[in-house]
DNA sequence: TAGTACAGTGTACGACGTACAGTGTACGAA
DNA sequence: TTCGTACACTGTACGTCGTACACTGTACTA
């Protein structure tokens, strides 16, 4: 039983479910997860440890919780353009979030229940698709690879040291070079000079994949009701 | 400074960094990354919770060690066929391997400095594209899609709790359409239905997306030097 | 035989999640 | 006005965690 439904909505000063799991992103955007103590989330909010356990049932609970607000700020997909530009902003929102809040991807794996957010979220994705003629199977097919696609994505940027192409040339030169010499891995060290020469930005490199699959999932359409 | 070397590799029946790590990946598989402690983890190799401090520095030195040796079990990617079915092959088999050691998706995002198993697939994979003619820059796309691909299904797969045609259709039954009333999820609704009465089988999922993407990246080779 | 190196350990400390037994205040009933 | 009750909130305590540190014993060299 959730203790969201235990616990009123706590407009003054008090505490409340949304207000815990609120600062508890906040501290973990900070500290990351592993910072993110009962003890030290009690702090932070003025109250006492066990105060927090009128409005989450355990940490595993606020966890959860955790995840679906993060959730909840990526922009849920609109059905008044066509299919393919709601997609990318749905994306590029999603792995936005993602980016802020990178504790939330490997969080995912553990959690086995998703919340009303992520739930909202499918079906606001999966309407998109079939409005725009993809069938269900289809549909179930493009829904695994874009999520598939974002997740990994943010996955991999959140263990990145670099953002911008002036952080990566600066990497390359002290780290990646001497790390890479050009006998044991010929191939990532070419990698490496190419890309700072051709002025590589990180940050257009979730747009180039995801436009490639948004262009694969077209032929998938069976009709073209909607969104072409 | 790495452990690794500051120890010998002990043939004998004595403790070892490998033997340490070996242990420590199978008690995460069976009981998860949460219940692996020192302590449990020296019980299981009949040796003090201190002792273990003797191969690894920390606990985190541990989990770099335990998710590199997971990037070891996936097959390298060999240079002996054409482009896509070595990149399939190794694709298949990381999603295997990811999902026999699961918690090892979730503990990348934290990890910043890739193990040497890691660079040595980074540098196999840039070589077959690169031989199979894609462009320094087109190569360094190719890895993200595709990685972002693997992991991030590899991420979803995790936190699903069925794996068979059978085990979703009996899901599908007495949880999904419960908790997916017709009136509030129209499309979820419809999907969990229409998946069931087709027989959708999960596990042939990854291979439709996989083949999707490969084909995509197909026309982005620039010459076709071998691998065509 | 004494010295030394080093694999392995026991104890102890501070921090963790949380069970449990409280406390105080607010408010309706008498 | 007084009492009873409900409930937001908390302090203490327990078992477990990672690990610093001082220690053991053994094996090998001089």
């Amino acid at each position: 039983m959730s203790a969201s439904e235990q616990r009123p909505a706590a407009t003054d000063g008090g505490l409340s479910k949304a207000r815990v799991v609120a600062e508890a992103v906040r501290l973990a955007d900070r500290e990351g997860v592993h910072g993110l103590s009962m003890r030290r989330l009690a702090t932070e909010l003025g109250a006492g440890a066990m105060s927090l356990y009128h409005y989450v049932a355990s940490r595993d609970e606020l966890l959860d919780a955790m995840v679906d607000v993060v959730f909840d700020e990526i922009e849920l997909l609109s059905d008044d353009t066509d299919w393919r530009s709601a997609m990318r902003r749905q994306a590029m929102s999603a792995r936005q979030v993602l980016a802020r809040h990178p504790w939330a991807i490997s969080l995912m794996e553990s959690r086995t229940t998703p919340g009303p957010a992520n739930v909202r979220h499918r079906e606001a994705f999966t309407a998109c698709l079939r409005k725009a003629g993809f069938s269900i199977v289809m549909a179930t097919h493009a829904n695994w690879l874009l999520n598939s696609y974002v997740y990994g994505y943010a996955l991999q940027e959140a263990s990145l040291p670099f953002r911008t192409a002036d952080e990566l040339a600066e990497m390359t030169d002290s780290v990646y070079l001497p790390q890479l010499p050009a006998d044991e891995f010929p191939y990532l060290h070419e990698s490496a000079v190419g890309l700072a020469q051709a002025g590589y930005d990180p940050g257009e490199e979730f747009a180039f994949g995801l436009e490639l699959i948004l262009a694969a999932l077209e032929p998938l359409r069976t009709s073209d009701a909607r969104g072409a």
